[in-house]
DNA sequence: AAGGGGTCATAACCCTTTCCTATGGGTGGC
DNA sequence: GCCACCCATAGGAAAGGGTTATGACCCCTT
């Protein structure tokens, strides 16, 4: 049997005070009520603790080192629950948090900002991923909140909060024909060269989808690219025209390139497809978050009307 | 309110298991009482530690990070008492002892070894002093046993345990004429160039006390040398001859010294000073020695009877 | 030498805490 | 749709801990 808390902080205590009377009114507690918590313990582990004399008890040398290894324990102990509280408090914590990389590179450290001006003490811990992994990664736990699409079905699992719409938009290149136009229909994007990403992705996915819906034919891409910096250094070199999300494009890194909305056929109508993307917050559905969670999410929640 | 044990061990079951109800059962007792704990902990700390779900809890960030830490330092709490209780089974522990330079270099060694064959587990710090420092160790605690002289004056706060008397040998050099003698007495000392120990060292007090009990006039010493293995040298250099404790004479390191017992006139009889020392094992009163001490005070005791 | 003030130990009683049994609500699987 | 499993709640029972009162002992003082 292990001694309980209350013997272990009795012989502390006692050892520092070297008497059981203050040891007790330190404890707040009888005299007795702590001499029988030390005997005790001295039965329980068969040891003798203290030397007891007419002006006090003196510790022998194993209550002496037993006393000290307590009280660094007691000591951590403490440490732990006070960091516990700190963390329910949203005074620190730490939150794991999957982004697509889209949003992490534009609107989301405009949003970790106002997080630690709110809360300075919360860390987030990022890890930007394509949509299908930021579901799996919430799903699994291993990230609080994620910040992904909704779902074309309904997860059961995961559990979405609308943030905003994305648009897709077209990125031209300076003083292409079409720069004309404020808005270019879909249609028009079909007989020019196009860039897209690759196959796998879901804005390939959307883009095609919303050709097809708008019964034109999906379009051959001229030039396929993964990552965004791929796609705006093509248009940039004149190779085409690109699809891309409206928040994800940097436009300080690509100043002289021009942008238009892109319209299709009776857009939200049955029949048609809207080139958006709807960006939401992901939770696992039924997982309770913690302070320093709720309050990124509280956050993130503002990304829906960015100041 | 730091939590208590109970709950602390609930939290670390439930994590680990993944169910109240197991963990229940680890810790033997009913489901329900495991919930209250942790619900109680949960609202001491504000914190959720759990995610209650149908087919189990599962713990939330901060429950998981809590039981971890908790689990640390059941564990550096179950390190300590074990080891508590190790010593307290005479399996391991450290006694501080303090010893006169003659006994430690001659007597003391086969002493420590029969302790380390009884109790391998019993680390002995040692510590060489003169007597008169061996009881200031003993008195202040600092050491738990002491090996010294029998004091001229009962202390209070010391109790004594014969170990053995340690007579006062002439040390003679080859081919010396009193070599001759089987035992010398006394007088005969009075008149040959002497090597005695410096005026402050109880030794030289204890030979001078001998000379003037037999009426004869205190010797001025040929030499004076604080170090065994000095006076030693002077012997054999044919400086003299040396009164010494018989106990602290290695013979083996100088083999060709001759030995010869020191005859006292009337010996032990009032009005004469025998020529012996009382080596005596101390500790200090009312304080309890720890098992370990007691191994070792058993032990020294044979040195009354040595092997 | 005796008494007073300090210490720790013991005993009897009480109360707060904790536990257990019984039961209910809710959710997945067959 | 029912059963099995899990967690939550409630009320009576057991136990551990606490307090007060008292005793034994020692030191220091008078």
């Amino acid at each position: 049997m292990t001694p309980s808390l209350r013997q272990i902080r009795a012989l502390v205590a006692a050892v520092e005070t070297g008497s059981f009377v203050q040891a007790a009114a330190r404890l707040h507690v009888s005299q007795p009520a702590l001499t029988v918590q030390i005997r005790e313990m001295e039965q329980a582990l068969g040891v003798t603790l203290f030397d007891r004399t007419a002006r006090g008890a003196r510790p022998t040398r194993a209550g002496a080192a037993l006393a000290a290894s307590f009280q660094r324990i007691l000591a951590e102990l403490e440490a732990v629950v006070d960091s516990a509280r700190e963390q329910a408090a949203r005074r620190a914590g730490v939150v794991h948090l999957a982004v697509l990389p889209s949003v992490a590179a534009t609107l989301l450290p405009g949003a970790l900002a106002r997080l630690r001006a709110a809360h300075p003490g919360i860390r987030v811990m990022l890890r930007d991923a394509v949509a299908r992994r930021v579901g799996a990664l919430v799903r699994a736990g291993e990230a609080d909140l994620g910040i992904g699409h909704a779902a074309a079905q309904p997860e059961p699992e995961l559990e979405e909060t609308p943030l905003f719409e994305d648009a897709l938009v077209a990125v031209l290149p300076p003083g292409h024909p079409l720069a004309a136009l404020p808005s270019l229909p879909l249609a028009a994007l079909a007989s020019v060269p196009l860039v897209l990403t690759d196959p796998e992705s879901s804005l390939r996915a959307l883009a095609e989808a919303a050709f097809a819906a708008a019964g034109l034919a999906v379009p051959r891409p001229a030039y396929e690219a993964t990552y965004m910096s791929t796609a705006v250094a093509l248009v940039r070199a004149g190779l085409g025209l690109a699809l891309l999300p409206a928040t994800a494009i940097d436009l300080r890194a690509a100043p002289e390139l021009e942008t238009r909305p892109v319209e299709t056929p009776s857009d939200g109508a049955s029949g048609s497809m809207a080139l958006r993307r709807r960006i939401v917050l992901l939770r696992r559905r039924g997982a309770s978050l913690s302070p320093a969670a709720e309050a990124l999410a509280e956050v993130l929640g503002l990304l829906a009307n960015p100041l």
